[in-house]
DNA sequence: CGTGGAGTTGACTTAAATCAAACGCAGTGG
DNA sequence: CCACTGCGTTTGATTTAAGTCAACTCCACG
C-alpha cells in the first residue's frame, strides 16, 4: 500500500514462523481483558479496535485506537503494573503470537525486534499527542484534533474511499472517551463543527469537507508519516 | 539498587562500547530541543528531567519526568513526526549514544535491543497513565496521582530518603503542566491536600505523610515495579 | 535596597459537567 | 403489522469545577 516497508520474502518467512494463529472477533467482544494480560502478542489484521483504563468507578479513558496494521500486547511483556483492555470496535482478524517467544525473535531474528520496536514507539508518539490534546486543548480542539488524527492514519491503510470519505465506527461515547470530555459535550462540539461545514458524519462515514480548517483549529502541524515496517 | 536487573560483565561490555560519551547539563537547559532531534539517544545517569510538547501559542504539556535509568531519543530513530523537547529539570549527567548505531547494536546485540524495548514499553505504560489522569481524574485525583507515581518512581532508584522524604524539583508550573491545570489552580489543590495532612513540601523535599489517603484519593492501585534493565 | 521569580489568595468568569427529557430508528416479538 | 424496547443521539436548563485576572507576599540574589 505504500504505507509499509517493503519486506523480503526470507523476513515474511520469519514472520509466519513466528505466527501462531490467525483469530476473527466481534464487534464489542475485548481482545485482552483488562487487569488481565494473556498470553498473546496481536496484530491487528483487519478492522478497528482501542486500548482503553477504566477507573473504578467506572470512568473510562480510551487511549488510542488502533487500525489494520497495529501491534498490541507489547507492555504486557515488560510491564508488570495493571494493563489497559483492548476491544474490539468493529469485526476485527488478528495475527496471534505467544509472547514467550518475543525475546527468541529479537535473539534470532534481531531486524524483526527491530520492526517491532519501531511500532512500539509510533505508538509511543501516538499516546503523546493524545496526552497534549487532553491535557492542553479545549473541545473544539479536541475534537477537530481527533478527526484529523484518525484521517491521516487511515490514509495510510487505504480505508479513505475515491469520495475523500472514510468507515467511522466510534459512536459519540468512544469520542468522549478519548478527548476526556463528557458525552453530552462531546455531542455539542461535534454538532458545532459540522455546522461550520468542517466535517460531516453520516451513514457511518466520515467526511472532511474542510481539512485545513480542521488543522487550523487543532494546531495540528501535517508531517509525512513515515512507511512502517508490517509484522 | 535491586531496581534493576544484574546485567553480566560482558553486557556492561557492551554497553560501553555503544557508548559515545557522557554529558552533563544544568538545570534549565534543553537536552533535546522541540521539533528537531538530534543524532543522539541519551541514558540519563543523574539528575531530573522532563519530556514536553507545546502548542504554537505556549500551551505546554508535559509528558512525562525522567528520572536516573530513564532513556529518552528512541522515538525520533523512527517516528518523523514532530518530536517533543525534553529538558533538564535540575542539573543532569547523561549517557549519549549515537543514534545511527541502534540498529547494529540491535543486530548485534539482540539482548541489549531487546531491553531497549523493554525501558521503552515502560515509559509509555506511563504516558498511558498520565493520559487516563489528565482525562478522567480531577484537579484533586491528579495531584494526588502525581505525587504517588513520583514517590514510587524515586523508591526504585533509592531517591527517597531513610526519614521518608524524597527531593522533588519541581515547581508547581511543572506539576500544572503535567497534570493539565491552571498554575492557580494546581496551586490551590496542593494547598488542600497539604492542609489535609496528606502530604508536605517543605525546603525542597516531598513527605507522603498519608501515602494510603492519597492512593485513596487517586484511585491507585499499588502494583510491585518489576526491576528493569540499566542501558 | 531594589528586582524578579515562585508561591499564595481573593474575586469573578467561563467552559464543561450534570441532570433530565425527547427523538429517531432498528430489532423483536406478540 | 404494529406496539414495545433499547441504544445512540440531540436538546434545554442548571450547576460546578476549573480558568482567568489581579494583587500581594516571600525570599533569594545582585
Amino acid at each position: 500500500m505504500g504505507a509499509f516497508v517493503p519486506a523480503s520474502p526470507e523476513q515474511i518467512g520469519h514472520i509466519e514462523r513466528f505466527r501462531c494463529d490467525t483469530d476473527m472477533l466481534p464487534a464489542g467482544r475485548a481482545i485482552i481483558p483488562e487487569h488481565q494480560s494473556g498470553k498473546w502478542l496481536y496484530t491487528l489484521y483487519a478492522g478497528w479496535a482501542f486500548r482503553f483504563r477504566t477507573l473504578s468507578d467506572g470512568r473510562r479513558q480510551i487511549l488510542n485506537f488502533l487500525l489494520p496494521g497495529d501491534f498490541v500486547g507489547l507492555q504486557e511483556e515488560f510491564v508488570d503494573e495493571d494493563s489497559c483492555g483492548v476491544e474490539a470496535l468493529t469485526d476485527v482478524s488478528l495475527c496471534v503470537f505467544p509472547r514467550d517467544d518475543l525475546w527468541p525473535l529479537f535473539r534470532d531474528h534481531p531486524k524483526l525486534g527491530y520492526d517491532i520496536t519501531w511500532l512500539a514507539s509510533r505508538e509511543e508518539v501516538w499516546v503523546d499527542q493524545h496526552l497534549v490534546t487532553a491535557g492542553r486543548r479545549n473541545a473544539d480542539e479536541r475534537v477537530a484534533m481527533l478527526l484529523i488524527h484518525l484521517f491521516r492514519r487511515a490514509e495510510r491503510v487505504a480505508l479513505v474511499a475515491d469520495d475523500g470519505s472514510m468507515v467511522f465506527p466510534l459512536n459519540q461515547q468512544h469520542i468522549a472517551d478519548i478527548l476526556g470530555l463528557s458525552l453530552v459535550h462531546t455531542n455539542r462540539t461535534l454538532r458545532r463543527l459540522q455546522q461550520m461545514g468542517f466535517h460531516r458524519l453520516e451513514g457511518g462515514r466520515l467526511y472532511l469537507d474542510d481539512a485545513h480548517a480542521l488543522e487550523r483549529v487543532a494546531d495540528y502541524a501535517e508531517r509525512p508519516m513515515r512507511a512502517v515496517p508490517l509484522i
